[in-house]
DNA sequence: GTTATTGCAAATCCTTTGCAGTGAT
DNA sequence: ATCACTGCAAAGGATTTGCAATAAC
């Protein structure tokens, strides 16, 4: 794992934080694997650039590259369903992945590009949120919020105006959902 | 169409409505097939039970079964990207479609079974969250909100504390998000 | 008559799963 | 020694796309 410059008690705040996932892991009968160290080690090394599956392996893999998709994608369950991890969806046809804060996070993404803004006063719009929820009689978990809109860019650019094209707007930084696919079979 | 009953007024002011989508494709130099009137006429009709694609083309084929699902797929991407559709996720592995309301609406569900439940007060909560976006200097579009937490039955039967099991644990009523696999091939 | 749009089927790609081998307990 | 966990490859399923035919304009 590169360190990125980090001092040692970054260093060791991390490490501290992987003991406890590992310990809550262990303490629910899980088994502490070298492969659930690293991919959780990864995760909190890596807080806040919200790698998807393929990020966060390729990443991993830099550490050990025997490590494979699946073991990933099943310990990303166990943490999510443990609340230990966000899943976070911006329309782009898979999760991304997220450590959750004491703090709550607010994306606010545009549904027509895909560039993503941080709201910023996040904790008093984490209480306001917590308030809703314990209204409805629930608790919620700490988690991260997308908001869907038009960015400033897009609503400039007229796309809520007529008239709109698809095809001939540049987009604003939207990564192609699919690679480039290859030649077609002949049918 | 089934009609359902519903009052003429009510039939005229969804024809309205769909004439309203089709002028603004129109505008924007659509051209207004019969399969996007019947897909608009739809989801117009059906607001408030978050069809998928599938569960959509089923709706859209009891008029006319030669519609296909990828005309159903393009028209949805024309609409969400004009601000004409909501796209929900609630990590099931694919997208539900809402015709965006002026009212906002607050979905809770959890995380663990899948359960969902509607916030109240969504005007109050509306206007809170569009302070929100233009305290960052953005419009938002009217939208739907997925909150992700835990629900009080799973919060009751322990989901959160240890020891935690996946797979002893019923759901409380989340569909198997794949389909029971046939037999496999040998390898 | 042009050219956008459609239906079809194949392709693509994210995610899950069966299985046999491995390693944590 | 047991059995949870892993890597692999295949399966499964949502969505996208190439293409020839069709229908808006």
């Amino acid at each position: 794992m590169a360190k990125k410059g980090r001092t040692s008690i970054e260093e060791e705040r991390i490490s501290a934080h992987v003991e406890d996932y590992l310990e809550r892991l262990r303490k629910s009968g899980f088994r502490m694997t070298h492969q659930r160290r690293l991919i959780i080690e990864t995760l909190l090394r890596n807080i806040g650039s919200h790698p998807n599956a393929r990020e966060l392996l390729d990443l991993i893999q830099r550490e050990d590259d025997t490590i494979g998709i699946a073991t990933v994608y099943r310990t990303i369950e166990i943490l999510s369903r443990m609340g230990l991890l966000n899943l976070i969806n911006l329309d782009e046809g898979f999760s991304r992945f997220e450590v959750p804060d004491e703090q709550m996070h607010f994306h606010l993404y545009c549904r027509s590009c895909g560039k993503v803004i941080h709201l910023s006063g996040e904790s008093a719009k984490t209480e306001t949120v917590r308030k809703w929820a314990n209204e409805a009689g629930y608790e919620i978990l700490p988690q991260t919020f997308e908001i869907a809109g038009i960015c400033q860019e897009c609503l400039e650019r007229g796309i809520l105006e007529e008239p709109f094209s698809l095809s001939g707007r540049p987009r604003c930084g939207r990564p192609c959902r699919r690679r480039k696919r290859g030649m077609r079979k002949e049918r």
